[in-house]
DNA sequence: TATGAATGAGTGTTCATTCAT
DNA sequence: AATGAATGAACACTCATTCAT
């Protein structure tokens, strides 16, 4: 006989229901299969989230709000911005790597045309900061001339997300299409090497990208 | 009476599936809905492609084939290097913005690790020639000086894609997320432009980049 | 609104289903039917049994149970061997007509190679007892010298069974090939008869045979 | 492209019918099957047949056919009745054996009530010849003392068919039941000698017994 | 005579959800 | 707080049968 604890059986609810919605999506997710994950029954599931929509809005405002807690976690303010960028660019794709349901959980909150956002208030609270903190960065980085002054924060962050995310999320078909096995330690160094050129390429200015090419050629 | 005409009823059923995999994904489509939208039996779909899975299948393969043939027609190989790749940049975005089918599709087989194209033979032949095309133009580009020469093809062409796939998948999120509209004409006018932008400041040595800059400043 | 006993549904299933799979065969018998028929809802039937084939196995199993547990109760070991051998004749025929759904699943188990009956662990338990005690009663009747010794009991048994089943199984191509009613009172009576009597003349020694004809002309 | 044979055509689908029929039941059987191992259109059966149980009554009718054929050509007429009654028991389980469509198509007929040969005018012609020969054979053994009196033909001819009929159907459940493999050649010889002396035991007058057990202790 | 396309009613099975305790 | 029984609508898939040629 298990304790009646409320607050940890909603957890393991909601732990199981993230790594289920991840894993087969919303439609595919079994409310059986989650409440035997999580050692509950399925009745508490009711109980606790209301209806498999309920559960599925509560696993994806978890997921977000853990994943922009670790990012701010990142104190990306006392970094000069060349390395803010660089650790913003290798947070967002180690964040990925370490917590794939994330991606299974927003494709899944897309296929429903975010839906299940539309009522969460405090969602767009949960986000503002990690915004403001990227703008904060390049406004630095253009006022040190590190950084171009042509660079717009909400495409810097879609375009950081994107190299990390599409790779990811696409592997298996990548596999196929590319012939090519992405997801070796190799590869996956190789591409996180990529993506942090990519974006350096994008913002910095071309003195300064001189600069770091002369010190180290995988920039 | 419609005539019986076998190929005419099949092409029916694979365009209903491709919309209706696209909208709900591989778990989320109704085999009746797409028999109904098809005008056609449920029976001819199992006739024709032996299960949902099979439909599926085959809806993938379409889909890949005429995005590869899209491709094909664009004759990159006349193109200057530079021109090749703004064009390939412009055409992926496109075509994911004409053919929206295209991302789900691509994502419901990665939700299913692209089980669906293991045994299709075929399905790799459809894709070798535009790597190739694109190993090519990068060989071109490099030779004559306007491309770097530490640019990997594969992962170039993860990137062009990666800057209109994530972008477009995930608008829904995104449009919460950065509190802007992301599917405005204007919006999808300059997420084009940044995407040009960031390829061709990945790819061209900074001397092209510099020319470039003095003529326009779209690029 | 029916009380919640889980036993109590289990069982009304179970019932329902000997009877349909009885009358229809495995493949003939409708799950709807069998759900109405038990005052149930389909979905319990899974729940209990899992699948139909489980659900025949089950029906199949608790047929064989009663039938041994009838036949045990007849408490052959205290007769005289040539009344236990008439007694249980008689039984065998009897209990045919009167539970005529153990012909039905046990000719859809074997027009399906018994499969049903491969995992099923405690089956052979059920039935080892029945063939001990016809095994005892021979050997009782060999040694009183009122047998031959020349019956094995396997044969035997199978030849008791036969002459009962055989004639209800096809009772109704039999009443048309034969033309005659073979299922009368006159008819059923006759023919235990003339089964107790084939089998008494196949058992018996030739002397035990002429003392029992001396005293009755039915045997 | 077939010469269009319409008897082979038709005879195609009958014999296909008959083992389909036979080995899944009239519930079980597949009319694509039947088509595709006849390698005939499934329209054809509709027009040869008229319906999935028209096709059953042919499959029937010509089994049974075939069976009484066979056992008219046995000429018992010409034997001593002893050794008729020997030819005909050993006939029967020969037949079952060699042709054990036999058996499945008579089981699912009598699933179904025989209504399959409620309108067959000529089924019982076919089968009137039979039971006249057995009459006969009788006749000539009470009249020449070698059959015992009180010997009802029906009963006799249900009783010769059970010990094979009975033997083969539950072979299945028979092996598990009796821990016994049932379909050894050894098994088989095995019963067919029983079969016989459980006959002759029977039929015989006690002197004609006695008289066969001095000369061989098979019967 | 023969073919393959087409149909609609069903068939076993699953699922999110609610009821009773 | 927690459980297991129960429900009904749906789901993928099948089948005997008919249509058009």
């Amino acid at each position: 006989m298990r304790p009646r604890d409320a607050e940890a059986t909603k957890d393991r609810i909601l732990m199981a229901a993230r790594e289920e919605f991840a894993l087969a999506g919303l439609g595919g997710a079994r409310i059986d299969k989650i409440a035997a994950a999580a050692d509950a029954n399925k009745q508490m599931i009711y109980h606790y989230f209301g209806s498999k929509d309920g559960l599925f809005t509560a696993a994806l405002e978890a997921e977000y709000a853990q994943f922009r807690a670790a990012e701010a976690a990142l104190d990306l303010e006392r970094l000069d911005p060349i390395e803010a960028l660089i650790k913003q660019v290798t947070f967002t794709w180690r964040y990925y790597l370490d917590f794939p349901g994330f991606i299974g959980l927003v494709n899944s909150a897309n296929l429903h045309k975010a839906r299940h956002l539309e009522t969460s208030a405090d969602f767009q609270q949960i986000n503002r900061p990690f915004l403001l903190r990227m703008r904060k960065i390049i406004a630095r980085g253009v006022s040190s001339g590190q950084f171009r002054d042509d660079i717009d924060p909400v495409q810097l962050q879609i375009t950081i997300a994107a190299g990390g995310y599409h790779y990811l999320n696409n592997r298996f078909t990548g596999t196929i299409v590319y012939e090519r096995d992405l997801m070796s330690a190799k590869a996956l160094r190789d591409r996180l090497a990529f993506n942090v050129k990519a974006i350096l390429r994008l913002v910095c200015t071309p003195g300064t990208l001189a600069k770091m090419e002369k010190v180290s050629c995988t920039a």
